[in-house]
DNA sequence: GAGTGTTGGTCTCAAAAAGAGACTAACACT
DNA sequence: AGTGTTAGTCTCTTTTTGAGACCAACACTC
């Protein structure tokens, strides 16, 4: 092994690492969940205000109706958001964000509020770097 | 319109919304890049120390070569992080956080803290869940 | 009373993304 | 000469996602 240089240094610090479980991270498991193309989306539709699920669909006019059952339901299995069934007819559905969704909420929100104050910053690395891609 | 009970509150609210303009949207472009299965993960080694292409393989042992590589790709083009070539032979890459990646990893590391702190609340609410889905 | 619209989904099929694993070149060490 | 290391790429299979048809039951219109 010749490049010990830049592998040696901060041993303690990469036992610190492996004693990562990845069979058992929390972290995965939560958020494996929550990064979802539409799940941030509708936390955040949702944080605001209780909405139904037509509701949803057209507020986030390309998420199709698949995808929508879909990640509503797995936000209300991990407790995020509550489901209630009205008996109108035709039947109509209200989701809305129960306590431990806002107390995720509440964090995400500050990584939303970061993507908009960054934004520039990102768009600018991403031009950056897809110039230097054609050299 | 029959349901107008439900629909017609808070009208102003849902003309804000519907001002999410969905096609340009800072959060989207922001958070569908670092949502990926892998981004987190990567970020979070990165965070504590730079580490080479194979370190971060054998850190995470369930990431195919090619997904480190496109996560990597990805996390570079968006300017979190930095790719450095050593001309050893055969060469080393170090990949290392940028200032851009440290700024978003600090509100996104308390996401991660929320994760650990409530992951029992999380798999309990999972299991009331999938028990009352067997009804 | 036939036609149209509304509700919240499910089902099927096509397209896109992800995972598994072989393969590469150039050198070090045995 | 044979084995191991590096950071990837390439191909093939499996999984995930997207597009859209379809459903039942009722309200409203003509």
């Amino acid at each position: 092994m010749v490049l010990n240089k830049t592998t040696s240094p901060l041993k303690s610090e990469e036992l610190d690492i492996s004693a990562w479980d990845m069979d058992n991270c929390p972290v995965r498991d939560v958020i494996d969940r929550i990064s979802g193309k539409w799940s941030t989306l509708l936390l955040e539709a949702l944080a605001i205000r209780p909405y139904r699920f037509g509701e949803l669909r057209r507020l986030i006019p390309d998420i199709s109706q698949r995808m929508l059952t879909q990640t509503l339901r797995d936000l209300q299995r991990d407790g995020y958001i509550e489901r209630e069934v009205f008996p109108t007819k035709p039947p109509s559905v209200e989701y809305r964000m129960t306590d431990l969704g806002r107390s995720l909420f509440e964090p995400l929100s500050k990584v939303l509020q970061w993507a908009v104050v960054n934004h520039a910053d990102v768009k600018a690395a991403r031009e950056r770097f897809d110039a230097s891609e054609l050299a």
